[in-house]
RNA sequence: GCGGGCGUCGCCAAGUGGUUAAGGCAGCGGCUUGUGGCGCCGCUAUUCGGGGGUUCGAAUCCCCUCGCUCGCCCCA
């Protein structure tokens, strides 16, 4: 018996879970719509080429994560590893970017073959937003801070916001020779990765992790003594508006991020519970890439926040401090009423009963089972409504049913709690019975 | 792609060569033939991720394979 398995990275998202995604979606569709915001949604497969040119050949994104294949008219096709390519692409070909400034979110699966770790799948989500034509240091602490209130505004505790400042391309030029003349000299020093970067992409090495290259790095020259006069001003600007702003970061010169499109501002929101894979939101400023797709030349920044990454912390911190946010966000919606049933025109009552309350709005529950009304009541009890509602055949030729309170933990075990009778057609007073009394408890 | 750990019921798990593979949770049935939350009783893995080998005998030892997981790399 060879049980069908999801492919490795890839993960079900269950019913308990869902909930959830629907409240961090349902409040970041809130944040969105505040800030001007529009939704945008774009195809998940794209040529290939898309990603290669948008997201720059060097990096290890493209070069081992892509997940391509050729269709059957032989195109090179890719599912989308981020968003912001695949955005940027149908704001040209749409003519978006003749309308003004575009402010831009999007949500869905993206996908990179990666080895999976905690934190990290090849089937993920992203949910981001894409500024296009907007070039002001104040729009990026305002993108920064659309982040960090989203982010807060859902519980979450122990943010970091990391900002750097990766210059212009000229900039990072000028800084690139300096820099590896001075590690050349050192090469024999470098660990083995950053030996490798040098000649590949040796901005990369700034944020080496190994140990040794950390140590040779400090006395390094450094990205921000050599941006431009123009370049370092901006920087302080985002810095003075985030300051205005009461949003604490830390500026970390290291921050270089793997993606080639970044200029100037490029920033990090942390949190350190989520182990190797910290990072829950990632972003910058991209002034190039718009052109390098063959659009007009349109300054950008944007960033994207990692569901799953958010789910787990979420629920961690949920377990940590039941009372928080993100505890009452993870909690799943009870039914408010339960129907308990039994027999043949008892059911047929039921059927209808529970249809016309669900179109009053109500979340009702109908048993379905033949099961005794013990096991009924159980079940109902579990389901955690309010409520049961219960009709036998009996019920049905006296015309009148018991509303039950389930949630009276005064009244013990075997003893009946408080019962109404209520009319089994009046379904008016049996829903206003109900809203009633929700006030009350 | 590289390194470590692990794979026993839907979930958590005991078991480290010897007749029938503990237990808990959940599920189902009953005690209680129309009233739940507590309790009690019963049922639920011919089988230990898969394949091969060693052995009189393997969930337990060996080999291969698949998967999961943690870390590196990288990123959300």
């Amino acid at each position: 018996m060879n049980q069908f398995k999801s492919l490795r990275g890839m993960v079900d998202v269950l019913p308990e879970q869902t909930s959830l995604w629907q409240a961090i979606e349902g409040v970041a569709r809130e944040h969105f719509s505040r800030a001007g915001i529009k939704e945008i949604r774009t195809p998940i497969l794209e040529a290939t080429d898309l990603f290669a040119r948008g997201i720059g050949e060097a990096t290890d994104v493209v070069g081992k994560e892509m997940y391509t294949f050729s269709d059957r008219g032989d195109r090179s096709c890719t599912l989308r590893p981020e968003g912001t390519a695949s955005v940027v692409r149908a704001a040209i070909e749409n003519g978006l970017l003749t309308q003004g400034g575009q402010r831009l979110w999007y949500e869905g699966p993206m996908f990179r073959y990666e080895r999976p770790q905690a934190g990290r799948q090849r089937q993920f989500h992203q949910l981001g937003i894409e500024f296009l034509g907007l070039k002001e240091p104040m729009n990026d602490a305002e993108v920064i801070s659309i982040a960090w209130h989203l982010l807060n505004d859902l519980g979450l505790k122990d943010l970091e916001l990391e900002i750097n400042s990766l210059g212009t391309e000229s900039d990072r030029d000028a800084f690139r020779t300096r820099f590896v003349s001075w590690l050349e000299s050192r090469r024999s020093e470098l660990d083995p990765d950053s030996q490798q970067r040098l000649k590949t992409n040796p901005l990369r090495i700034l944020d080496s992790k190994d140990k040794k290259t950390k140590v040779i790095l400090e006395s390094a020259p450094k990205l921000s003594e050599l941006i431009s006069a123009e370049s370092r001003h901006r920087f302080l600007h985002v810095q003075q508006s985030l300051e205005d702003l009461g949003i604490p970061f830390q500026v970390n010169e290291q921050l270089v991020r793997g993606l080639d499109y970044y200029d100037h501002t490029a920033f990090e929101i942390t949190n350190s519970q989520l182990g190797a894979q910290s990072t829950v939101c990632g972003g910058g400023r991209y002034d190039r890439l718009v052109q390098e797709l063959g659009g007009p030349a349109t300054p950008a920044i944007g960033w994207a926040i990692g569901l799953e990454r958010l789910i787990l912390l979420m629920t961690q911190q949920a377990n940590q401090n039941p009372l928080g946010k993100s505890a009452q966000l993870s909690k799943l919606k009870k039914p408010d009423l339960y129907i308990v049933n039994q027999g043949v025109d008892a059911k047929r009552k039921a059927l209808v009963i529970a249809q016309k309350l669900r179109d009053a709005g109500l979340r009702v529950e109908l048993d379905s089972s033949t099961a005794s009304f013990g096991k009924q009541f159980k079940r109902a009890d579990r389901s955690g409504a309010d409520y049961a509602f219960v009709i036998g055949d009996e019920e049905v030729k006296t015309g009148q049913a018991p509303l039950k309170y389930l949630r009276d933990s005064s009244t013990k075990n075997k003893e009946v709690s408080t019962e109404k009778l209520l009319h089994l057609d009046d379904l008016e007073s049996l829903i206003s019975t109900i809203h009633k009394e929700q006030n009350i408890h």
